[in-house]
DNA sequence: GTCTATAAGCTGATAGAC
DNA sequence: GTCTATCAGCTTATAGAC
């Protein structure tokens, strides 16, 4: 590393550069989530962005134009993840296994990344606004088939009958509400704050409480 | 009614005025509910709920000392409603009636105010900063008796062996999402907008899925 | 690439005439 | 009770020196 002269490096697209660049932006993502996600798009000011990511507000602005921008990106990379875990669900696969992994990727995830998750929740509670029209037809394309998948299972005996778009949205419904809405949770299981051990029970509890 | 004299009238406490007064707090909290449901506490601002409601700025502060209060007010009027419909949930009930009343309540309830169900997901979305601290409590109480009663169910053999504070979460989350997270849900099931046969669907299938 | 200074506009909230 | 006019403060975003 660090192979060019002094001259390369004042010009653009340097080593450096391109690492300065990298780290500063992905600041800016880490703490844009946590901001957003507590406070919405319009409590989040981009003064304490910059301060909570210890550049000052014109940075932030010389790495996104605006702070639309910010959001919109985040939106995207939330985006991605919504429909890698539905890979667990193949028609080839048994059913009580596909849904077992795919209910506890859904519950780890979350739980992992429970800022981001609750974002996403917000732009979702507030009408998807910033979701584009491929974003829209993804999710719908990604969505029919896992159920086309469901729907060859219990054609072949192996699954009841279920309409599986409804099943789905009780999967994601109760997968999502652990890390979403945390503070209701913590309040019903009666801990102070919850922790890992509470998201594998409750990924235990929903596989027994579904019939399946 | 109007039985005052014109003098009367004109002091505070009158008919007249209180009824202006009560339309107007009315139409305010309408259109607020509405607005922060959509935009957020921050994103909403004081002109549009004035606008919205056919009001001067100037006397929304008359009826609202702040932006906070209306917002305080319509918290405490969704509270009520949260644990309103456990009461179906008691001991000496049918569990499978029981139960099913009391999906098939949470799910029309989150229809009819849809607004209402958003703006409530909103704030617990972002902590629950602005529930007070005997509302906490009160969740914690109601909560507890209904996870009691359904205790009763287990240990006299007529429900299964699950955990009864793991199971209202399911059934919060799922019943919550159909309103909620509209936009999910249309577009998984396909449809340009979600109607009451959708919510009628959405219990049977809940019912149905549910191992109870 | 970094940072200070500042513009331009909107916000919550209030004063005070009617 | 109603409404106009206005303030002080904060916001997003930019200009321009280093």
């Amino acid at each position: 590393m660090a192979r060019q002269s002094g001259d390369e490096r004042r010009k653009s697209g340097g080593d450096n550069e391109g690492r300065i660049r990298a780290r500063n932006e992905a600041k800016i993502l880490e703490v844009s989530v946590r901001l957003f996600s507590t406070k919405g798009f319009d409590g989040t000011t981009i003064s304490e962005i910059a301060e909570e990511s210890g550049l000052p507000k014109a940075n932030v602005y010389y790495y996104f134009q605006t702070k639309a921008a910010i959001y919109e990106r985040l939106i995207a990379e939330v985006f991605d993840d919504w429909d890698a875990a539905l890979r667990h669900i193949r028609p080839e696969r048994e059913p009580r296994e596909a849904i077992g992994d795919y209910v506890r990727e859904k519950l780890e995830s979350s739980r992992r990344n429970a800022a981001q998750s609750r974002f996403f929740a917000g732009e979702l509670l507030r009408g998807g606004r910033f979701l584009s029209r491929g974003q829209r037809q993804h999710m719908r394309d990604v969505t029919r088939e896992a159920c086309a998948a469901v729907e060859q299972w219990i054609a072949e005996g192996r699954f009841p009958a279920l309409d599986p778009r409804h099943f789905f949205i009780m999967i994601w419904a109760t997968t999502q509400f652990y890390a979403d809405f945390a503070p209701v949770v913590a309040a019903t299981l009666e801990v102070p704050r919850l922790r890992k051990a509470d998201f594998d029970d409750a990924a235990e509890q929903i596989l027994k409480a579904i019939h399946f």
